[in-house]
Order: structure tokens, then sequence, then C-alpha cells
DNA sequence: ACCGTTCTCAACCAGACGGTTGACAAGGAC
DNA sequence: GTCCTTGTCAACCGTCTGGTTGAGAACGGT
């Protein structure tokens, strides 16, 4: 799982981090005031922000003995971008279909795709 | 790990179901038609499908012994929506910010954040 | 100098994940 | 019927993950 866009799924896949990127947006915070909602130590949420970190989501900054945390929102576009780029292939292929449908009325091929229910 | 959003980046997590979201695309596909391009067993590539399947982005389908693999692209929208709502959450954060610090000019706080590089 | 706060690092643990092999069910083809 | 193809289920294995506790680093307050 080396790649950036994995890292940012997985990232993803946990609902305490994507609470956490949502209490973000709202603005930078500590990892106690990130902490103080869930009911799990300070150390589980640093291991949740390292892995925030190294999916490029996040940076930490530092102010005295505190680690404000910063929501870097550029990723979002790199997610964004895949999931537009399928989505659109999906609904293209979607309308080839009916293509395809459509044209079998009169060529009556072998077997197609599409037999699902 | 029981709610749908969550399964559904797990899911994509992962680069081969990523490859495979792709590849359904173009359109519909048999576990070995799946399976051909990896070096893995179809005993695999069929815990792959297990996965796409209980994210709700994949069904399958019975023709013969084969069970034709169909992507469900609504579950597109489910994440679109999500990143969505967190971006334009975000953008508007950094119009506040902007506002901030121009009113920062005259006020001068005490400490604000980012302080980051 | 000492204490309190904030946070990270290291070690450990249970459970999930991604892969394997082996057995077998389901359904044409002959 | 018997074989071959297609695919799933079950058991196992090493690794990653998300949590814990304990120790300690970094820094401000007094």
């Amino acid at each position: 799982m080396t790649d950036e866009l994995s890292k940012v799924f997985a990232a993803l896949a946990d609902p305490i981090r994507r609470d956490m990127v949502a209490r973000l947006c709202v603005g930078d915070a500590t990892v106690g005031e990130l902490a103080a909602p869930y009911d799990v130590s300070m150390q589980a949420v640093s291991k949740h922000l390292k892995v925030l970190e190294s999916a490029g989501m996040v940076t930490r900054g530092r102010d005295a003995q505190r680690r404000p945390v910063h929501l870097e929102a550029e990723v979002f576009e790199l997610m964004t971008k895949w999931i537009e780029r399928y989505r659109r292939q999906a609904e293209e292929r979607y309308q080839r279909l009916d293509a395809v449908l459509a044209s079998m009325d009169e060529t009556e091929e072998d077997r197609q795709e599409g037999t699902a229910s």
C-alpha cells in the first residue's frame, strides 16, 4: 500500500479519521482537542494522525508543547478526480449498453453482457 | 467497520480492487476475466469481489457456471457527496480565515492559527 | 530548578486482511 | 453417466491495524 491514493482511501475508511477530517474543516486543532470526543487514548489519536499525515491529508505545526493539526484539502482533488473518471466512464457504458440492446433487436448476436437480473 | 461509507473507502483502498472497478466500468466480467491480469489465485479474486459486494459496489449474476460481476455505480454518489461536503466546508474555512487575517491587520489579537511554515 | 501539560515512541495484544492450498458444488460438453 | 470448466468455501498463515500501557521528550509556568 505505497501509493498515495490507496493511503487516502485507507485513511478515510476509519470513522474516527473521517470525523477528524470533518472537525479539521472547521479549523486547526490540537491532538487533545481531537481526542476529546472519543473514548480512546491520546496515543491512539496520535496514531490516527500519523495515518492522515502519511496520506498527505494533514500537516503538523508547532506551538510550544502543542502540535496543531492542519488539514491539507488538496488531496480531496485526487479522490474526486479518480471517482469522477470512473463515474463518467460508467455512465458512458450505460449509454453504450442501451445502444447495444437496441441494436440487438435486429442483429441478434450470440451471448452478451448485462444478463444479470 | 459496519457502516456503508467505511466499507466503500476500505474497498477502494486496495489497488487491485480499484483496478477491478476500472475494468468493470468497461463492462461486466467473469471472475476468471478479472483474475487474469493479476498473479493471484481465483480464490483471492473471489475474496476481493466479496469485499466489493459487501460494500454494495458490485452485484453478481448467474450464467451457467459463470458468475458475471456487475458494477453498481450508485455508490460513487455516496462518496462524492461525502467528499464534496467537506471540500466545500474547507473552502469556506479558507475564506473565513482570509477574513480573520484581514481583520487582524487592525485588531492585533494574541495567538492565531496558521503559524505553520 | 522543579512541576505540570502536551504529545510521541516502543512494546505488546487481539482481530482483520490478503494471500495460499485443498476440497467440492454447479453446470455444460461428450 | 463422466469429465472439464468455473467458481466458492474452509482452514491456515504472515502481516497490518487499532487499541492499550508505560516511559520519556519538549516546553511553559512558577
